[in-house]
DNA sequence: AGCTTATAGTTTGGCCCCTAACTGTCAGCT
DNA sequence: AGCTGACAGTTAGGGGCCAAACTATAAGCT
């Protein structure tokens, strides 16, 4: 996604000036929260490149990586959903093109009908064996603009506001 | 949009153990990226939730707010969509429903047959004097958990990781 | 055995994004 | 005047998300 922002953010005089028409408008909270927005809407475009190449998206790239965490241990639709935080649908369509492309195998379970089986094949692990290095030396290059102390700090700020929201999905 | 993330991050040590199978993996970097979306996407999901309230989405009250900024100044599809950082197409969906809903109003351009000049109606504008300030007291209660310092320590943390990455669109 | 409630996965329809291609219009050139 | 190239906005088709509703199956209870 972009997340549909402005391109432009605006300067912090703007907002400033802004203000003085909205009371309600903190700039020191507008303009972090713009900055939070903008700056994670780049790296997720930057990420989505890398992907991209390899036939994948973010959403595909999560659901092969949690099959490649257990790759004998069966995943089912729900379970991958619930995973990921998305809904059964979402991930049925998910799977529809993974399996379409060849990277999984959806098999019945013996032991109830309702469930499906969700497996990596040999061309998904192949997959996921060359985008993996490729995907973790992208987020070490995005993020190295940062210190190791930096780093730190961002997750520790990031908590604070994250501690103060209800998650995203039940 | 929930940007499709795991639900749970993983912990550090999972990282720190992930990364001896994967010497790619940079566990700071990862930790760093992962709350980063994580983060915002439970900020963006809170900002969906109060403008759904109001039948808008992120997408609909940025359009909106671009056209709220100078009201006597009319915008055309293409001035909108470039200032979203959105394709042509994307926007005229979008002011397909912001016209259907009596928010935005489309006509010809005088001088030029190729452009359509939008205006907000008087239904969008005043939805948008309802729907602006609880929007900003949303924004700063979601980062009332920072302090100033902190808050302006994010800001120069989340400038140094966007000057190191391209544009997400041209 | 039959009924009720719950679960799994899918389907339908919609929204928001994209690319590519289309039609209509304008500007500049000859 | 006519042609060419560029621009504006839209359409078509697709992907990724959602909610709601559907069909099929399982579990528990009587």
């Amino acid at each position: 996604m972009p997340l549909l922002l402005l391109k432009e953010l605006p300067r912090f005089e703007c907002l400033l000036e802004a203000a003085q028409r909205y009371p309600d408008l903190h700039p020191e909270s507008t303009e972090a929260f713009l900055h939070l927005l903008r700056t994670t809407d780049l790296v997720f475009a930057a990420d989505s490149r890398l992907l991209s190449q390899h036939q994948l998206s973010p959403g595909r790239f999560t659901v092969l990586m949690q099959l490649n965490r257990h790759p004998d241990l069966p995943e089912t639709p729900a379970t991958l959903a619930d995973a990921a935080g998305v809904t059964r649908a979402t991930m049925t369509g998910l799977l529809d093109t993974l399996e379409k492309d060849g990277l999984v195998r959806r098999s019945p379970a013996p032991s109830d009908r309702r469930l499906t089986l969700i497996q990596l094949t040999e061309a998904g692990t192949a997959l996921m064996n060359r985008v993996i290095p490729e995907y973790f030396r992208n987020v070490a290059a995005m993020m190295a603009p940062l210190s190791p102390e930096e780093r730190a700090q961002l997750v520790g700020l990031l908590q604070k506001i994250e501690r103060n929201l209800p998650p995203s999905v039940d």
